[in-house]
This record gives structure tokens, sequence and C-alpha cells, in this order.
DNA sequence: TGAATAATAATAGTAATACTATCATCAATT
DNA sequence: AATTGATGATAGTATTACTATTATTATTCA
């Protein structure tokens, strides 16, 4: 028997459920394309609608508007980010090893799972997260569009890996901050390295693994310490 | 004698430079103000022009456009915090020290020098820090933006603080990752504190205190480590 | 003092954006 | 065969992010 496996969405962040339809699925995979080519602010439900062939009247009946759909795609990620570090460190008791691997998965280092549901074209995707992702909640409404959940998966995903940081290191103090950080990190990071490399120390070697080295570092020594 | 320390603004950040008339000073204040307020992306140079009582077309004499006005803003604070940095880490040999010195400046709670000089608002700015700085970068065109070195500040306040990093452990081999995770997580931290607490440890007791105590102990773990 | 210059006001206009609304058509369901 | 739902086609609106032009002040410089 086969298993498909699709994220559960939640509800608030759309009008009409796009896995649900051809439009729909059309909508994220081109939303998906554009907001990586063109970036976020030049992102227009028109050109949306001429990309898919479809009229811009249609894709608002998919979502209220282009930030709600940047919050869709983003939550998606995230949903996904923790299948992969769920999937990755499920039985294994080894809490460090554990670490290594969510550093792993954090900067795209390791085999993804559960690729072969192409809706969202992965590298796009991820293209997105590094560049855009941090728009999803840098608003005046952060606190309604959490209220309404939308930020869900983040915190599933920043739990899952606190959890591991207890279990290495039941006393250390910012198990959330410092997963939070990592999160955020392995993001900005990579942005950096490859926009603004002298925030980094990865201007002569500009590859993910450099990055994965440090987040690696980050969650080790931090709690290294606090268990000395 | 009085001094007075005004930032060496980049001249490409204006058109016409706002320090240098008394319209440019309230543009200045009022934007800073208004980009608090209602957010970046509902901030509009109408607006701004009704705030200060000038017209549309004055405020366009000075700034080319939004935008470029949030870099102006932005680059100012990552100059003040660099002037910060340096005024409480001269002449003190103690690396540790100095790190904690820079925990304390970048979470706000080190009091603050140069505070007379009165353009800008120094707490609405840290709103706006919180908030919008990561804006300024997150762009399509940061790579422009950043051969015409609108960014220098940021990465002079990096340098700095990945000196005292390497002066305490000469072999730590990310010190300007881990100075720039310093920076942005004092800003990210204290935003998801006061916005979605439960990615941080601080939702109980909700103070940049306690934001300092992790970043004081992000940045003295990683190195301590390190030099074992 | 008078002329030249610079800064701003006042006003107008434009293309694009982010929607909302209405009605017709077409396909699937019951 | 009738109903429902999704989409297309089309139109329209308020706002945004500008650009342009001319008139009016204020400043400075000869």
């Amino acid at each position: 028997m086969e298993w498909q496996l699709r994220p559960k969405m939640n509800n608030k962040l759309f009008l009409r459920d796009p896995e649900q339809s051809e439009i729909g699925k059309k909508i994220l995979k081109s939303s998906t394309y554009l907001i990586k080519t063109l970036g976020f602010e030049a992102f227009t439900f028109k050109k949306l609608a001429e990309e898919v062939k479809i009229t811009e009247a249609t894709v608002y009946r998919y979502f209220e508007n282009k930030h709600r759909l940047l919050s869709y795609i983003v939550a998606w990620y995230w949903n996904w980010l923790d299948y992969q570090v769920m999937f990755n460190t499920n039985n294994i008791e080894n809490a460090e090893h554990n670490l290594k691997t969510i550093a792993a998965v954090l900067t795209w280092q390791l085999e993804r799972q559960y690729t072969a549901e192409a809706t969202i074209n992965l590298e796009d995707l991820h293209d997105i997260i590094i560049g855009e992702s941090s728009k999803v909640y840098l608003t005046k409404h952060v606190t309604e569009d959490n209220k309404e959940q939308l930020f869900k998966p983040y915190k599933n995903l920043c739990q899952r890996i606190s959890e591991v940081i207890l279990t290495y290191s039941p006393n250390y103090p910012f198990p959330k901050s410092l997963a939070s950080t990592a999160i955020e990190m392995a993001h900005y990071q990579d942005f950096f390295m490859n926009n603004l490399p002298s925030l980094t120390d990865f201007g002569n070697t500009p590859t993910l693994k450099s990055v994965q080295s440090f987040i690696e570092q980050l969650l080790l020594s931090s709690i290294n310490v606090q268990t000395k």
C-alpha cells in the first residue's frame, strides 16, 4: 500500500482549499515560483493569474490576499520541516545524535523524506523561506494572526526541537529560545552567506555545509557548558 | 566645550541631507514615529507629509522612496549601537566583561550614551528595529544596496563584536556568524517574547533582562566550549 | 538694495496595486 | 432535468507610489 502524506493545513489560511482542485494546486506551484523569482513585494495576484492562466477573481476565491497566501506556503514548509525532524529523530535515543540531525535538517543537508508530494516545488520553497518567511510574522497584525493559529506549525517545530534539547540537558534554561535561534539562524546565515557575506565566516566557502557546522556548534556548545 | 556627536551617514541613503534642515529633522522624527505606530507597510509619504505639514513632493526631495528612508533610519541605529559598544568596551582589556557589555547593549540594558542628540526618538527607533529592520535587507535588491554600502554600519558593528569574540577566544571558528547571531537574536527574541511568546522561554517574565541572559549565555558558552 | 538662487507649496496627473462586485457560463452532482 | 458550485469576463474603486510643472517664498550674495 502506498501512503500519501499531506500536511493538515489550518483552514484559516485559505478561503477555498487549494489542495482540493487542479487550479488550487497550480496556484500553489506558480505562486511559489513567482514569489521566489520576483520577491514577495513585486509579486501580485494579477501576475499570478496570468501565470496560471486564470482570472484574478479566481485567485481571490482561494486566498484572501497575498499575505495569507505567503502564510500558507510558509506554514506548509514548517509542517514539512517538522515532519522531517520527527521522521529522522524518531526512535533514536541519542540526544546528541538527534541535535546533529536537527542541524542537518535545518540546513537542508539531509535526504528529504516525502518529496513525492509535488504540489509545491521544494527548492523554490526553500528559497522563499530564506528570503521571505520572516515577513509572515513581522507585521502589525501578528497578534490576530497568532490567535487564528497561523503560526502553529512553526511553534510545533520549535517545541519539538526544544524537547530534544531538554532530553540532552534537562536543566538548560533556554530550550525554546535556543530552538528558535537555531531555526532562524539556519536561514539567516544562509541569506547572509549569499548576500552579505561579511556578516558570516563562510565567505570563502559559501556552502550550506558551513552553516550546518555553525548551527551544530551553536546547539551543542550552549548546552554543554550548562551541564558542566 | 560641548561635543555634538552625529553619525556620519552614507549620502547614498538620501537625496537631500535631512540633518541639514528643520524640515529634514521633522521628517526623521515623524517618520520614526509613524513607522513605529503604523508599521512599515501602512506607512506612506502622504501620511508623513500630513504629519509634518509639508507636501508629499517635499518628502520626495529628501528620500527617493520609503524603503530608502527606512534604510536611513536603520543605518542610523546601527551607527548609534556601534558607538555604544565602542564607548562601553573602550580601554577595557577583559574580553569576557566586554562580551557581557555587548549583551547588555544589544538588549538595551545599558545606560545610553549620546542620547542628547534628539533628532530621532530612541525609544521609537528601538521599536522599529525590532519589527522592521530585517526588511531593509530582505529584498531582491540587497546586492545593489550592498554595493552602495548601505549596510556598512551593520557590518561595522558585527566586525567590532567579532573582534571581541576573537580576543576572548582566538581559535573560535565562527566569530562573525556568532556576532550576527547575537545581534539578530537580541532583537528577534524580544519580538517573539512580546508577540509569539511560546517561541521563547520568557513568557512568564517578558523582560529584556531575560533576553540579555540568553544572549550572554549564547556568546559565552559557544566560545567556552571551543577553548576547552 | 536688488537680483539670483534654492527650497517649498500647490496642483495635477499617471500607472499600478489591491481589492470588490456583478453576471454569465459551464461542469458536475443529485 | 434541475440545482449547485466553480470559474470567466468585465467593470469599477480607493489608494499607492510616484513624476511634473508652475508659483511663491526665503536666503544669500554682489
